[in-house]
DNA sequence: TCCATTTACATAGCTTGCTATATTATATTG
DNA sequence: CAATATAATATAGCAAGCTATGTAAATGGA
């Protein structure tokens, strides 16, 4: 059987992801946001006091791994976890004014990163890009695991 | 300003790549490879007794990233390492039988992740979608990092 | 009402990525 | 030929992903 690297989706699209991951965190680190806390830091700036399963849900990662970012998150400042007056269990995530106030920086930030990567691209060809990835990202949640 | 999570590039790449990875990892654990060894395996099976320096490249991964997979690798009885007759720095990668033997088997694993992957994608969509990650690829590595 | 179950989150332990730095062997240069 | 520079790999330490399991609060059925 043959099989090469440049045209198994999975080994190319774990490459593309790195290299997107490499320079969004050159970009942000200075402004004191780790890498991990950027998708909970969207969610939670266009929704603050979520709960841990909210952000679990939206996020697409499992709970242990959010619980990690979350610490490392309230140590680096950026949220505050809150008990629920309702439920003794559930912790509601704030964000800091310090996070609050990085929202138009780290947008323009990864803006930047998206565009540089598609500076190759038409405008019809990254529209192309994220539509099939999409479709591909739907059908790996909807269909069963290894079947 | 405004930012969609569906929208960005990076977002969408990286939870992308996780599904990939982690639907591999299930498949070829089972047999006694692990993630990050697939990669190398892939490479070792092409040409055997690459030099790290030599894989390092292929793979675009840092080299203390290698050195550890290797270690584990090593551990897992895949490859081992050999000193380089003429130069006494260079340790040269061997793959071991029982890395020989599972070439086909995890072949057939990776194209049925790819495969379920873009069930939903026409032919001429596949390979779209395998141009464009390619040519946005070669971008970002050739471009400056974040200028 | 009480005990079992479920729910929300935390902890432990591993992998695989990174940067920075140490180590050791070869190459170069004065 | 010794000193220095370069090259190949190793080590240390951290981040962020995972699975498996622990813990504390809420719920629900006998």
């Amino acid at each position: 059987m043959d099989f090469r690297t440049e045209t198994s989706l999975g080994y190319v699209v774990n490459h593309f992801a790195r290299l997107m991951a490499r320079d969004l965190e050159a970009r942000i680190k200075p402004h004191g946001m780790a890498l991990g806390a950027f998708p909970a830091l969207l969610h939670l700036w266009e929704k603050d006091g979520l709960t841990q399963k909210e952000l679990v849900a939206k996020l697409g990662i499992e709970q242990p791994t959010l619980a990690a970012t979350l610490t490392r998150m309230e140590r680096d400042g950026l949220v505050t976890r809150q008990r629920d007056a309702g439920d003794g269990r559930v912790q509601r995530i704030r964000l800091t004014d310090k996070a609050r106030a990085l929202r138009e920086l780290a947008y323009a930030e990864a803006t930047a990163v998206n565009a540089r990567a598609v500076a190759g691209l038409t405008e019809a060809e990254q529209q192309q890009l994220l539509t099939l990835m999409g479709r591909v990202i739907s059908s790996l949640e909807t269909t069963p695991g290894s079947d």
